[in-house]
DNA sequence: AAATTTCCTTGGATCGATTCAAATATAGAC
DNA sequence: GTCTATATTTGAATCGATCCAAGGAAATTT
């Protein structure tokens, strides 16, 4: 092939393969698809043919259409798409939703985007058979999204608000409960608490007022009523417990802390929204010479593995993980049309954190 | 719409929007796909008619084929899904991955599978504009796979043998090297190697001439070259240097140490090919209160982040892990057609988990 | 030798969209 | 009222395969 006669070579298809070995291209395309009904001898002239021209097998862009399915799930999320791989939670549960695909044989295509435009077209035309959605923040819209496209899917960390999203999801408020009578039951009295996002996506310190009025992302806020219901319980008054949100990072983490710690009355216990939040608690608290359990307690939410090698140890309200990313999986490839919620129980895992009060 | 008159309904198509809003296909797919150009009037019927009919947009199974980009890069692996989300080195790519990804707003696309044949076709089928592969071990199948594809592709960890395969590795050779030459400088003569699997997937001891003679994989066999190219030039007799090949996993990393602690000579210096296997053996020999560095130093290989924060903290041979991410995304999206290969350098971290020598 | 059965092969229809040259409608100029 | 320029719309062609009813050839039965 010479500059002169090349070009822009068009990529061969399976008709050329067919005319070039002289049968239909409906006998080409058995060649590759259901070899044992084509007899011996053509089929050796269509693959020496394909052979010959660099024919790369048929390609799945024109069987998709014919076949309809992809047999990938699509996994989508509001944060860049390292937060699949960086966040703790995320990993576990993307390992477990990855095991069930294996089971199965379905490949996995991640979908997101760092700004809002993107994210819709990435939504409309991702080439997928059901989205698992990760609601963790800015979820309605990603929600809304996934639904337009009128293919299976099912939320993660359900919105209890809207009863008609299929979704798998954890008693959240339950969850809470179990971590606050926990430290109150070891005698805390002065507690705070690192609060996730709210819908306005800011951070720093949270009045109960606003805790009332905002809008905040139902996750967080049946968290944070499943602490208080319980702390009220044992005569705490809710109204002067501190909140803080962050970002789930580090940074918004040790800023929370900072202001938590510079407050009049020094907590004794602390309650984290998830166990990223709580494991970079651990790491400012040991910095700042405040011993754990012994000076403060602190209990997170998730139950990530990480969580047990800490130091100390993390004593956190367990999700299960791995069970969740597997019906997940199931509702998708098994979608029968029902709408199928689901809330799971947590359970809370005791280790090193957290202690009897001081006081 | 009654149980009677449904039955299984077919979904709608664009040109069912089209009939029903009494305008040709054509004009149809120009309100989706470039709205400014439609009469506003006719735009807002199409649409309209599309509301009423429960349309979801264009189907991207159609686009597809026209357009020819699916604007997803296929990461492709011989382990299992869950791969990605569990081995530390393996993450970091993909993070790294994922941010080239997000900035040029394209999809990443896990494939991979639990046996051979699902793997073909995994790789024959996945809708990709081209493939990272990932070759740790079982690397040549892989590659061969993606090479049919006729997609731009590039190899991670290049297999140095097959000049004629894009590639993005590094230096193994003088990687291992300079963890070798360390350890020697800081007086060490007994050493014992945990090295990464060879072609036939086994684990358990190797003698120095199964390593002359059996398929190590390249990546192995030059980490190998390297550690004892360096350890001779310092006198040492490498054919005495056990060697225990592993499956990059925490059990066969504590039988490889039983193996080599049970041996008369016990090593003061463990060269280990993957971070990985380095991490767990930190812990074995905690259990078993051998101190580090103490009586045994301890290098590792790849330069994971959890190497930093590990009791103590390991010596590694750090590979830019971010850049060549980076580099094979672009390899990938920019495509040219030329041979891609790039041998990019490695530099030692030197942390707490090596020391002089006790002898 | 005709009839029947079995085995392969053919070629048109289809999957769901996009594209673009040609046709038509509309507006503005003279 | 005709002509030109501009704005819209049309419909055939295309992307690359799979599916399947129908047809033809070879093998077997009667």
């Amino acid at each position: 092939m010479t500059a002169l006669t090349s070009g822009k070579t068009r990529p061969v298809r399976l008709a050329d393969i067919a005319k070039a070995a002289g049968v239909s291209h409906g006998t080409a395309s058995n060649v590759f698809a259901r070899p044992e009904i084509v007899r011996d001898e053509v089929r050796e002239r269509v693959k020496a043919a394909a052979e010959a021209m660099g024919y790369a097998g048929p390609d799945p862009k024109g069987r998709l259409l014919r076949a309809g399915k992809v047999n990938a799930i699509g996994v989508a999320t509001a944060e860049p798409l390292s937060y699949f791989f960086d966040d703790p939670f995320a990993r576990v549960m993307m390992a477990s939703i990855s095991q069930a695909c294996d089971a199965t044989g379905a490949g996995i295509s991640l979908v997101s985007a760092a700004n809002n435009e993107q994210l819709a077209w990435n939504i409309q035309s991702a080439l997928v058979d059901g989205f698992i959605v990760f609601c963790i923040e800015g979820g309605s819209r990603l929600v809304e999204l996934a639904r337009e496209r009128k293919l299976p899917f099912v939320a993660l960390d359900l919105d209890s608000e809207n009863e008609a999203v299929a979704a798998i999801g954890i008693d959240n408020v339950a969850g809470a409960g179990l971590a606050a009578r926990h430290l109150a039951e070891l005698g805390h009295r002065r507690f705070a608490v690192l609060a996730l996002e709210s819908a306005d996506a800011g951070f720093g310190p949270v009045t109960q007022e606003q805790v009332e009025t905002s809008a905040l992302y139902s996750g967080t806020r049946d968290r944070l009523r499943g602490y208080f219901a319980e702390l009220s319980r044992f005569g705490i008054d809710v109204s002067l417990v501190p909140i803080y949100e962050t970002l789930n990072d580090e940074e918004s983490v040790r800023a929370g802390l900072e202001h938590i710690f510079a407050l009049p009355q020094r907590p004794t216990a602390i309650l984290a929204m998830s166990d990223r939040m709580a494991l970079h608690a651990l790491d400012w608290l040991r910095e700042h010479d405040i011993a754990v359990p012994g000076d403060v307690s602190i209990v997170g939410f998730d139950g990530v593995p990480e969580g047990a090698d800490s130091k100390p140890p993390l004593t956190t309200v367990a999700q299960p993980i791995a069970e969740m990313g597997r019906l997940a999986v199931k509702a998708i490839l098994e979608n029968d049309g029902s709408l199928n919620r689901q809330l799971l129980p947590v359970n809370l895992v005791i280790r090193a954190s957290s202690g009897p009060s001081p006081a």
